[in-house]
DNA sequence: CAGATAACCTGCGTGC
DNA sequence: TGCACGCAGGTTATCT
């Protein structure tokens, strides 16, 4: 369910809930995830420190003492909570439990994740950069390299629609599909328009638009539009602003006119249609 | 090569 | 209540 937002969220709220603890124990389920089989590693992280929590796109980077880092991808359904000894599941069914880890205060990090969708594995942090879907990723879109004339570029000579194009996560990475219709309404651009015909003005507002709505949403703490929840079991704030994303037939905010739904590359779109040219 | 499509999973809401 | 169906915030494999 997460994009980066939601991603992002997770990140600050781990590195300030258990950067400085050390693993101490845990388990690994016995279902394999879907995406990338998850072996026993609990014996080579227990007695290491987690040293802090980073992200790459959306992938969640958990760095421990002696060289290691966990990699985390929550997939469609995935979550990680962190459970003090007497909390409950946070709502999450337990069969769905995949990894928990034991910290040295009594609280546990539990990765959930019910359509297996999601990447859970250890790394040496000095190979992380050979790990395919790493590599592969674009810049990022809050950083300083995602820039109008980078985007100008790659949507050159691009039959695809732009929808898709800023949900590739090696042309940008960490936009998802939801995100994806709020930055092209803030952008006034439709999401099936081919990447090719959209004018240089136009990729300029989006440009913009990504780092603005993404952030915007981070500060939120990200979007619940469904169950997602937080490390604490909290949903995000960011539901309530979208304006878009699933509202079809709704009153655009700043028309009027109904929102439509189409599919865009499999993916269900939402847009304004007077708004949205 | 770019682009389109199916596939991987489980659960939930809807309509009959 | 049961059941079929459509839908879900991601990514990859496999076609044309």
């Amino acid at each position: 369910m997460p994009e980066l937002p939601e991603v992002e969220s997770l990140r600050s709220l781990l590195d300030r809930s258990v950067a400085g603890r050390t693993i101490v124990g845990g388990r690994i389920g016995k279902k394999p995830l879907r995406r990338r089989v998850t072996r026993d590693f609990i014996a080579d992280v227990k007695g290491r420190r987690i040293e802090r929590v980073a992200r790459r796109a959306k992938y969640l980077l958990i760095e421990l003492s002696g060289g290691l880092v966990i990699v985390a991808h929550l997939g469609m359904s995935g979550s990680i909570t962190h459970r003090d000894a007497v909390a409950g599941s946070f709502g999450l069914d337990p069969k769905h439990d995949h990894a928990e880890f034991a910290l040295d205060n009594g609280t546990r990090l539990v990765f959930n994740d019910p359509r297996r969708f999601g990447i859970l594995r250890l790394m040496d942090r000095a190979s992380l950069s050979t790990l395919k879907e790493l590599s592969a990723l674009g810049p990022e879109p809050l950083g300083s390299d995602f820039t109008a004339d980078y985007l100008a570029d790659k949507a050159r000579g691009r039959k695809v629609a732009i929808k898709n194009l800023l949900m590739d996560q090696r042309i940008v990475a960490g936009v998802g599909n939801i995100y994806a219709s709020e930055i092209l309404l803030r952008a006034g651009v439709r999401p099936t328009r081919r990447s090719a015909r959209v004018t240089r003005a136009e990729i300029e507002r989006i440009a913009k638009a990504v780092p603005q709505v993404l952030g915007e949403a981070i500060e939120g703490r990200g979007t619940t539009f469904r169950n997602y929840l937080d490390s604490r079991g909290e949903p995000g704030r960011f539901a309530t602003k979208l304006l878009v994303y699933g509202r079809e037939g709704e009153s655009c905010v700043k028309c009027g006119t109904p929102i439509r739904r189409v599919i865009v590359g499999q993916r269900a779109s939402f847009y304004c249609p007077k708004c949205q040219r």
